[in-house]
DNA sequence: CTGTTAGCGCATTCAG
DNA sequence: CTGAATGCGCTAACAG
């Protein structure tokens, strides 16, 4: 690789300084139209870019923002990604992308790391609920927000759906379809959002005189093969559950994947309900039940408050605390229940 | 947000100049244990890190990989994203995300950024097969590698599978379904791997004595629902396919969506195989019979060969082209014909 | 409107 | 084994 053409190169061919090379790359109004010109051609001639390391080390800007997140291969994580990355685009950052697995070390290191590269901000998709990090950052005001994570202190803002809220739509539809003995994957416990899930579903069960069956709630890892089992051990019990309702569409996948493997069609014999609303759920063959995120705007408004934080961080005063409504979709998992 | 720690108020509390503390930030053996214990100490009570901006700057390495791919809701991409970006941060390495949209013009420009942000390599998995800068960074002798994309002309790095034996495999398991009207989900032809699919499925018709029936073959862009309305008004003909090949899962499904809104079942009425096995593809609820590429292989040879080119780009005398093979998976979306 | 100058925070010679 | 000096390629006052 031969060397990199520098402003400098492109100064002495256009015959200005330097610095009149960075002006027209920044786009500097109060220019005389003819030099600008005379420094594009030579920019053109010489195939020149300029280094963005450079750049960032004078300016400490690096228009660049760290999303960490638990599991890219999860479809809401994903599809997220999506929107934020194209977002992110359009308003000239890029992203740096992070993948926990649900990992708090990994999460941790991650913040390290993009703290390092001095990125901009950071969007945090899986936070545990008490991280000490994220507390740190916020309180010395490094822009930061938790998408669809919250902390246990105020400490951080966030952007979220109401998950409380989408818990009990979930058993209540599962309630009105007959459904007395509910199985919940949860989660752990250790993320604010499934914990308001679980307080969610007990008030709910609550609410319409259900017990909770302790044998019927998977609260560990959000490990897609740990559920598969977990799901199929319960499925193949004597008493078993009528429904099942996972707090993430990919959960509600590895119970139908379980019942498939046991022979259990759903959903005569079970109904499924997931939390997300990924795009699969729509897929007609598989229909899936489900609580809605409004995962585009969720992504689009994260991003904005975001590039707010960054770009104007003077009135950090009250944090940022958005919380969105859910809603229920039912569609072919999910049926009345007939002993 | 307060001013930086740098290596020089370390050096300062430490007693000792900058260069000592940069040497013990890059481990340098040959210093006395004692002043090396110093400055750790003082990096520990500092709570110094290192700016890695700077870093970037002197070292001309920014320890950062580019990965430009389709389409990150793409679970082929995503799946395949997970392992590039585990393997990377095994590595040391980070990776920033673009996600083109399959937009040639996003690519070029995202090429650009990169480049711009002085990333040490580039992975692109969605390349179209003409595309010039690619070719130029490679003639450049620039770290770049393709995963399961390839070139027209031979200035290219790439990992791929065997296309053309993928599409064979397929054509082949239906005919032995019995299957003899086989619409063929083809992708675009500005791709090479969709290329070398679309020869892979004509010789095997050729070879079974087939004939083509052009509408039956998709060759406009990987679009959900371009595809997804493609096979609806395909299933709703008199004389319709008895079958699918697709040349993604994520296009498979995109046709099962469309039997199953039609009422059409699989794979009692109509048989579907895909390409890719992605995880979804053996859940059992679905079963999606594919054609498997062997990702996670791919994705690791991927970055341990980038990794190589950058680490010692000496010998870059051939270009690192490899080609693995694909495998038939039969589950539940395919079946016998039965007039 | 444009050139000069001084850093940004490190790595990296070169001495000692 | 360690310190001083220089520069990476750009931005950002400050002059003029």
């Amino acid at each position: 690789m031969k060397d990199r053409i520098s402003a400098y190169d492109v100064a002495e061919k256009a015959g200005v300084s330097q610095s009149t090379v960075s002006r027209v790359l920044n786009n500097y109004p109060f220019m005389k139209e003819t030099t600008r010109q005379k420094v594009l051609t030579a920019i053109e001639e010489l195939g020149f870019t300029r280094d963005e390391i450079a750049r960032s080390l004078a300016s400490k800007k690096t228009r660049t923002i760290g999303l960490i997140l638990g599991d890219i291969t999860n479809p809401f994580f994903s599809e997220s990604a999506k929107v934020i990355t194209r977002k992110a685009q359009e308003m000239d950052y890029n992203v740096i992308l992070c993948n926990t697995n649900h990992s708090e070390e990994n999460l941790n290191k991650y913040i390290q790391t993009l703290m390092g590269k001095r990125v901009d901000g950071i969007i945090i998709a899986s936070a545990d609920k008490d991280n000490q990090k994220i507390k740190e950052l916020y309180d010395k005001g490094f822009p930061i927000i938790l998408y669809n994570s919250i902390m246990e202190h105020d400490h951080a803002n966030y952007i979220a759906v109401n998950n409380y809220k989408g818990a009990q739509l979930a058993v209540e539809h599962l309630y009105h379809f007959n459904h007395r003995e509910i199985s919940y994957i949860a989660g752990p416990s250790k993320y604010v959002t499934t914990h308001l899930r679980n307080l969610g579903f007990k008030d709910a069960l609550d609410k319409f005189g259900l017990k909770m069956n302790e044998k019927f709630i998977y609260d560990r890892e959000f490990s897609y093969d740990e559920v598969y089992l977990f799901a199929k051990n319960l499925l193949n019990q004597q008493i078993r559950p009528t429904s099942f309702f996972a707090s993430s569409d990919q959960m509600a996948l590895a119970v139908l994947d379980a019942a498939a493997s046991v022979g259990i069609s759903v959903p005569d014999q079970l109904s499924v309900i997931g939390f997300d609303d990924i795009d699969l759920a729509k897929n007609q063959f598989i229909g899936l039940t489900t609580i809605t995120q409004p995962k585009e705007k969720m992504a689009m408004l994260t991003l904005e408050k975001l590039v707010g934080l960054i770009e104007e961080k003077e009135h950090v005063d009250a944090p940022i605390q958005i919380v969105l409504e859910p809603e229920l979709i039912s569609r072919k998992t999910t049926g009345i229940y007939k002993p």
